[in-house]
Parts: structure tokens; sequence; C-alpha cells
RNA sequence: GCCGGAGUGGCGGAAUCGGCAGACGCGCAAGACUUAAAAUCUUGUGACCGCAAGGUUGUGUGGGUUCGAGUCCCACCUUCGGCACCA
């Protein structure tokens, strides 16, 4: 008998398929409607030089599963592919090597296309499309021209993040840590002219959106994160030297008695009128610290840490509330884009105020009590000259604080062990390196004079008035919080408080009232009087889709001689991308280098007239290729009405967890445009998704070149053949879960594969068996499970369902017949496309395709069970099984307690039955 | 810090509604075949006690609800992902 040698006849399959043209053309196919179509969507993949890898491999499988067994169910199955094709690696690829990137994109695609073919990936490939191609970016620049004409593409002169090495503008989303997301190099801000796409305009949509969509709960959650809506008030306070007046978003109105200085950001519009109203000296140190914060790197930032710094305007204003005079400060804490781009210090409860007033010695009122130590968070800050030999010894101070008295709060030894944690951690993740004392005193002191008794200390005690004589310096007696102490010799670090629960004081009339209703009241006062008004607020800003690269679809508009914006005419798209252009990092748009491109412009506006020379993310590309998919060879339309109404949306998206924020938000803003434009009757573009996990390498790690532990699917073919790659992918366990590759793990589905090879080659030619009654029920209920599991997406349990049934067929193989052989073939030949075909062509002799055949179906008569094993337990331990014919509950009582162990448990005691039908039966013991 | 996910044998992972924990596979051990090895096949395999029958224990920790908890509730621990001077 001949051993399995998947790679002596996988790739003639490929061939085969191909020619009889299986699974081509299926935009075009008739009779489609809404129940019968599945539309299966699997992410736009960027066609990278290293090829696939087998993260790839697995959501591409998964997919192929369901449109296969889709197809075998007789759906209408329309499974496309195409590729995100534009990008940087390709550009700086050229910069480096000069080869032009439509070719390094063209090789890449004939790369991915053998390997996915090589997979036996059942795509459409009539419906393929790539965003570098012109007839697709002709309609990326109509969607353009769409938006503009109605007001959501507009310009905008912003502080933009700019990437030093990739010499363009990054989106915000693309800044990680202050460091590109592409390069890992450091990201400045700088002033440009960009175009935007106005998405803010939906953001209360794209949140109610989700309520309609059938997603991982995970990803909906970021969503929303990244719009980050959020409810609160504008205030505004007067600043009667200016004749002006500031406005300050908050979600913490209650708290505005606490209210002590107020902050603008330094690119605030008043900042300017400020200057104008100042003497020189004045002038010059706010000017000063304007330009060194706008020209601070992000990575500074975060280097700097928490430090505050800032500037005071010598301005004041009028707060009503208190009557009191607080003063102007300009920091670049604040930031000009988030709110109203000016904050009011309240240090008593926001902890960056807290530290803002600490560095410049302002007040800090309490007006929130909080009844539960439990509930504050707490912050570490401490002097900054501090080094490691002073920490001799270290402290904490832990208090509680009930009505007017405040005592020690008794602390079991465990936690002490917690507290040396935290502070451990603390110190080590930023303040100072190492933690060098080991003494840990827990003891209270409130603000004024009580003192309580006792210093709680590792092993003895020391009384309280002593240590408390060592911090008789301390700058924040004066105040009236209560703070935590983490205290050693001779410097302290408080930590502060930050309620989220807890009752008003010193507020006037909110005296009393929990911070949540009086955040209502204080809302409603504040409009009444007219000093302020409710606002919603988003985190989400608009989309800045200018980029001065080359590889990517020229934004189409064109300058007249004054500089003034115009659109390139519907009838010159595609606006085609230049090809005279040479691949320098200028930090200019290459575009500009084209004479071909300033040619172009001038014969067909007029002399004087310039491009737009920049191009556009490629998040636009892939923001709308779903809809190209329905009719990718449409001239005339972005994509045909009719193709759009019968097949969108996707009945499934399979898409990595890395596109949930970006990818996903764009695609559902462009939706919705495009529904308002009336294209679309869709309010969401992808009603189901869900995401495949990661693939780690082999030591458990995020696979990575650095880490060099990557795993190259074409190696693993070459071993075991395409079949056992997918199978073996699908069984490692969830596809949603993160899962490590495991080398020796890939032996058990190659088994079963070897297994099936000969069980098939050693049936008997000429089938007179008949199958026996035990062996047909595992077969029907194994069709039943996969069945379920493959619509589910848990192919790992369908295959282990598999892999049992072929246990049974072995174990009693001469009772298989010819017909439950052939239908055990067709629930594997999904996942194992190739050698269910040679099996079914070759060995079974038959003449079409395993992969047109029809799904088997399950035959009622062996699932339905006739007899039914019922644990029986006593005290709720299973103390034995027995089989039953009835589930009523008189005969299985009845029955079990005819068990002679069941007996010995129950003699002689009395007890009470609890019965659960067809699931089990209890004996519970009465004492 | 905030938001979210996840913790089950030596390993990957199973377990509808709360109802026999560990399916299926890997690995390991013993055996068969072989001069031998590989491959293949058979049997066993959570831990502890026991010759065995059997018993005890067991799903990150500590509590709780229940006849019964991997599953539900409360409080934590660990870990992964995202966001973060976001007012």
């Amino acid at each position: 008998m001949q051993k399995y040698l998947p790679n002596t006849f996988e790739e003639q399959w490929i061939e085969d398929w191909k020619k009889k043209g299986l699974f081509q053309s299926a935009f075009e196919q008739k009779d489609v409607t809404s129940d019968n179509k599945e539309y299966l969507l699997f992410a736009f993949a960027y066609p990278s030089g290293s090829g696939l890898h087998v993260g790839h491999v697995e959501a591409k499988t998964a997919l192929d599963i369901l449109a296969r067994y889709y197809r075998m169910q007789g759906k209408k199955v329309f499974f496309p592919v195409g590729w995100d094709a534009f990008g940087l690696p390709a550009e700086n690829f050229a910069i480096k090597s000069g080869v032009h990137p439509a070719e390094t994109t063209k090789k890449a695609i004939n790369t991915f296309r053998k390997q996915i073919n090589r997979l036996g990936i059942s795509y459409d490939w009539e419906s393929e499309i790539a965003t570098s191609h012109p007839e697709y970016y002709k309609w990326t620049q109509w969607l353009f021209l769409q938006l503009y004409k109605k007001g959501l593409a507009y310009k905008k002169k912003a502080p933009v993040n700019w990437c030093l090495s990739c010499q363009t503008v990054l989106a915000n989303e693309q800044v990680v840590n202050g460091l590109c997301e592409r390069c890992d190099n450091e990201v400045v801000q700088k002033e440009m002219d960009q175009w935007v796409f106005k998405i803010t305009e939906y953001a209360e949509e794209l949140i109610e959106g989700l309520n309609q969509v059938d997603w991982p709960v995970a990803t909906k959650h970021q969503q929303l994160n990244w719009i980050g809506k959020k409810f609160g008030i504008d205030i505004h306070y007067e600043i009667p030297e200016l004749k002006d007046e500031v406005t300050c978003f908050t979600t913490r109105p209650d708290t505005n008695f606490g209210a002590t200085f107020i902050v603008l950001a330094p690119e605030h519009r008043l900042v300017e009128k400020i200057l104008q109203h100042v003497d020189d000296k004045k002038k010059q140190e706010i000017e000063k610290y304007v330009e060194t914060a706008k020209n601070k790197k992000d990575i500074e930032r975060t280097e700097e840490g928490r430090k505050k710094t800032g500037v005071f305007t010598g301005f004041y204003i009028d707060h009503k509330l208190t009557g009191k005079q607080l003063p102007i400060y300009i920091s670049d804490f604040v930031l000009a884009h988030v709110g109203t781009g000016a904050v009011v210090g309240v240090p008593g409860h926001d902890l960056r105020d807290f530290e803002f007033a600490q560095t410049f010695n302002i007040e800090v009122v309490q007006v929130v009590k909080s009844e539960n130590i439990s509930m504050w968070r707490s912050y570490l800050m401490g002097a900054d000259d501090i080094s490691n030999k002073d920490l001799e010894s270290i402290g904490v101070i832990i208090a509680e604080q009930k009505e007017n008295n405040v005592r020690l709060l008794e602390i079991p030894k465990k936690s002490i062990e917690e507290y040396k944690k935290l502070i451990r951690k603390k110190l080590s993740s930023g303040y100072w390196n190492e933690l060098v004392g080991e003494e840990i005193w827990f003891c209270f002191k409130d603000t004024k004079e009580n003192i309580s008794e006792y210093v709680y200390s590792e092993g003895n005690k020391k009384e309280i008035g002593k240590l408390c004589a060592e911090y008789n310096n301390d700058p924040l007696e004066k105040t009236q919080n209560l703070y935590l102490y983490l205290a050693s010799n001779d410097w302290y670090i408080n930590l502060m408080i930050q309620e989220e629960n807890g009752a008003m004081i010193n507020s006037t009339f909110l005296n009393g009232q929990d911070i949540h209703q009086a955040t209502k009241s204080m809302m409603d006062y504040l409009e009444e009087k007219g000093w302020g008004k409710r606002k919603v607020h988003y985190k989400l800003r608009d989309w800045l889709i200018s980029r001065q690269r080359y590889w990517g679809a020229p934004i189409p508009i064109v300058y007249d001689p004054d500089g003034k914006p115009h659109v390139v005419k519907e009838e010159y798209l595609p606006w085609l991308l230049p090809t005279d252009v040479d691949f320098l990092p200028t930090g200019e748009s290459p575009l500009r280098l084209s004479k071909e491109f300033k040619e172009r412009v001038e014969t067909l506006y007029g002399k004087g007239w310039t491009p737009e020379y920049d191009t556009m993310d490629t998040f636009v590309d892939s923001s709308w290729y779903f809809f190209r998919y329905t009719s990718p060879r449409d001239e005339k339309h972005f994509a045909n009405p009719e193709g759009v109404k019968t097949w969108m949306p996707p009945n499934l998206y399979m898409i990595g967890p890395e596109h949930i924020v970006l990818h996903l938000l764009y695609s559902r803003f462009l939706t919705k445009f495009l529904r308002d434009e009336g294209y679309t009757k869709l309010d969401e573009p992808f009603p189901k998704m869900r995401h495949q996990g990661i693939i780690m390498g082999p030591d458990g790690k995020r696979m990575s070149k650095s880490r060099g532990n990557i795993i190259n699917p074409d190696t693993v073919i070459a071993e075991y053949g395409a079949d056992t790659l997918r199978l073996y992918e699908m069984f490692m366990g969830p596809i949603e879960a993160d899962k490590p590759w495991n080398e020796s793990n890939i032996q058990g589905p190659y088994r079963f594969l070897s297994r099936i090879w000969h069980l098939f080659h050693s049936l008997p030619k000429d089938q007179t068996a008949k199958i026996s009654a035990k062996l047909a029920s595992s077969l029907n209920k194994t069709i039943q499970k996969v069945t379920q599991d493959i619509v589910g997406l848990k192919y790992n349990t369908a295959i282990a369902a598999m892999m049992s049934l072929l246990n049974d067929m072995e174990k009693y193989n001469e009772e298989l017949d010819l017909a439950s052989a052939k239908k055990f073939l067709k629930l594997l030949a999904p996942f194992a496309p190739f050698i269910t075909e040679e099996i079914w062509r070759k060995v079974l002799g038959e003449k079409e395709s395993i992969h047109v055949q029809s799904w088997p179906q399950v035959d009622d008569i062996h699932v339905v069970q006739k007899t039914f094993t019922i644990p029986v337990q006593v005290d709720g331990k299973v103390r034995s099984t027995i089989q039953i014919t009835s589930k009523e509950e008189r005969v299985v009582v009845e029955q079990a307690l005819s068990n002679e162990r069941i007996k010995t448990y129950l003699s002689g005691k009395k007890y009470k039955t609890i019965y659960i039908p067809g699931k089990i039966l209890n004996f519970v013991l009465q004492s």
C-alpha cells in the first residue's frame, strides 16, 4: 500500500479546480438572495515582501472552510481576494534599492498568490482587486470628491506628527509612545497644511451603531474608548482685566468650590491676547515658555514624566462661586486639542492639578470627604534630589477618616508585604531604581495636631510623636487634606487622594450631597446662572489623510495661481500617479519632482496652476474595498448598485485584532457617508465580525524577525503538505485565542490524515458490509457536531469529533459501509481539501469533485438514543452510573436504589432525592 | 492610572442552561513488530494512598450562594492586549 505523501498529489488538484473554475466569478452568480448568499470577507492584505506567514494561514483557512462548507450546503458563496497595495514599506524599499514600488508590489503579490493557492484557499480570483491599480484608485479619488462636495473633506493648518525618519506626516493612531509605528523613530510636531476628513461629524452615530453589530465585546469597548465620549460642562470664567473670558471643560463641576487656579494650553487663543497686555519682561518669560513647549518633542514629554512646568500670566479670573480671584497659568500639561484647551485647577481632587499646585505653591482645598480608605487612589511623588543612600528606612502612614476623627488602620502582617511590594513597584517604575530601606512604619498623622498613638512597625513599635517631630517642616501642613505619607528619615512622599465616592464639604449649597448628585446640582446651578453650559466632548479627532509620500493615490485637487484649491474634474479621473519620480527622502512630497505632473496640470487648467502633491493615507483605500468587490470591473460606478444590493453586507468579516480601531472606524464612517449619499442602505458595513488570534512562536512570544522565531508555512508544507498545515492550525485551539506554535503537535493532524489514507486504501472494493447501529450512531452524531461547529467557528472541536469517529471506524472497520465512509470524507473535505479530493476521485473513482457534492445529512434514527446513562450522586459525589430507558423520575430512582453500590451508601440512612431529568440523580443524606 | 480579555494535567486545549472535570491531540511509559532504529500498532497516563476493589484530593487565591460551582456573586493575585498629563 502506498504511503501518504501529500506533496505527490496536492498541487495537481489546484490545477484541476482552476481548470474547472469551481470557485470563480462568484459575484456574477444568478438568483442570489439575502437568504442564500454568503459573502465571506477576509481583511485586506498588505502584500509585504516577506510573503505569507502562519498567522495569515490561520484566518484564511478558517474562512475557506466556511466557504467550502456553504458551497456544499448549496449556498451562493462569494469569497473574494484583493490587495491593500499602496503603502510605505514598498516606498522605503525603493529609496534603499531604487526599485520602483510598482515593481516590488507586483512581485510581492505574485508570491502571495502562489502561496495562497498552494494552501488550497478557494478564493474567487476573478474578483481580485488592488488599491494601486488606476481602475481602483480612480474611485478612491471619486470618494474624496464626494466628501469634498459635502464639506467633509477640508484643509486645515495644524500641528501634525512628523516622523523624522520616514519624512512624513503620521496620523495620531500611527504614533506609538512618541515613536513612529512603522520605523520606531522619533516623532516631532510640525505645523502644516493638511487635508482632513470630518469623521467627528459621525461621532455619535459611530457610538450608537455599535449596538447593531455582532462583534466581540472587547472590540466594541476599544472603539468606544477611542471615540471617548464624555459628558461635562463648559464653564465660562471672566477675566476682567482682559475684558475676555476663558472656557474650561470639566466632568467634575461638583468640585468647583475647590478650584484654586486656571491653566491654559500653550496654544490657547488667549495666550496671544495676554502677550499684548503684559510688560516686556513678562512677555519674554511667557514667549520663552510657549516656544519651548511647542517645540517639545513627544518623546521628551514622556521622559519628563509627570513633572509639571508652567508660567504665571499675571492675570486672574473671577470665580463667581467663591468670589475669589484665581490666577491664570500656562502649562504644557494642558493639551490644546482636548476639551477647550483650558482647565480649571482643583488640586484637592485631581492628581495633575495637585502636582501643579505643589510646584507653584498654590492653595489646596478639600471639598470631598471620602468615607472609605479603599476608595482612595494613590499616587507617589516626592523630592527630586533623593538618592539611594537616603533610603535607609521607609514607611507608610495609613489612616482612615471618620467624621472628625482619624484613626490608625489595623493592618495585617500580610498587607505589610503587599505595601512593600507596591512601594517597590512604584519606585522602580520611574522614581528611584532601588529600595534600600526595608522597615515599614504604619502610623497616621492628620493635618493639624491630632496624632495617634502608635507607629506600627515590622517587629517593633515606635511612638508616633517621635516620628512626627521629624516632619515638622511639612509644607502641606496648612492644607486640610488628609494625606498618606511614605516616610523615611529626611524626606517624604505624599500620596494623592482622588475619590470615586464621597460627600461634599466646604461647598455651601452642595454640602452633604454625594458627588454624583452634586455634579448634577452644580451643572443645573451653573446653567441657571448662565456661567456654564452642559457639553459633550469626544476624544475622536478628524481624520488627517494627507501623506507626503509617493506610493499612494494622489489627492485629486489642483491649485489656481492664487493657491486656491479646486477639485479635479471627474472626467479626469483616475488622476494618475506620475511615474517620473526619484525616490529620495527629502521631506517634500516626492510628486514635486515629477515634471509630467506639473505639465499635466498646466495643460489641463492653464499656466500657473499646480497639483496637490500629497497622496492619500492608505487607510482611505482600504475603507471601502468591500464595496468594490461586489462589482470589481465596473467602470461606471465605485460599486455597481446591483452588486451592492446583492452582496452587501459581508455575512462574516474575519480580521486581525490589530485593525480594531482605525480600519474599522474609518470603514464605518465611509459606509455611513455613502448611505447618506444614497449609495447603500446599510448603517453598518460589518454586521458580524470575528478576530483570529495571534500565532506565537514556539517560545510563546510574538513572532518577529529579531527574535528569529518565525515559522514559514512553505517549509511546513514541504514536510507535511498543505492539508496537515491547515488542519493543525485549526486544531490548535479557538480561532480567536492567541496560541503558541508547537512543532511536535503537528504530528497529531498528520497521523490523522495518514490513518484516513490507509483506511480508504484498505476498504474492500466490493462492499457488502452493513453498518452497525453503534457506528451509525457515532457517524450521525459526528455529522451533527461538525455541522454545528463549523457555523460556530469552533473548528478545533469539529476536528476532535472527526478524530473520535475515525477511532471508532478503525475499531469496527468490518462494520463500515462505503456510503458511511463517503459521508465521513465529505465532512472532512472543507478542512483538508486535497486528501479528500485525491481519495474521492482516485481511490473511490468518482467523476465530480468532492467539493461540489452536497453536505451529508443527519439520519435522525441513529441519533435518537434509546438508552441513557445517568450518573448517581450521594451527597454531591458520583458513586455510580445507571443505564435507563425512561427518563421518568419514578423509574430512575427505583433503578438507582437497586444499584448495589448506591445501596451501601444509603443503607439505614435518611435521604432526600434530587432528580434533574435526563441529567443527574443526587441523594442527599439528612443528618 | 483607566478600559478590556485570560488563568483548567508535563504541553495545546475540551466541558449548551450550574449537573460524571480533563474530550481530542501532543508528550511520556510499558508492550508488539524489527538484527536494530525509525515508522506503525496495543495498553496506560491529573496528584496522593492502595496489590486490588476503592478512597481522598483537584479548574490562580480567599470567601459566599446551592443538593451540586471550572461555570453564578464578592474581594484579591498573576498575566496578556489597548489607551493614557484626555480635564
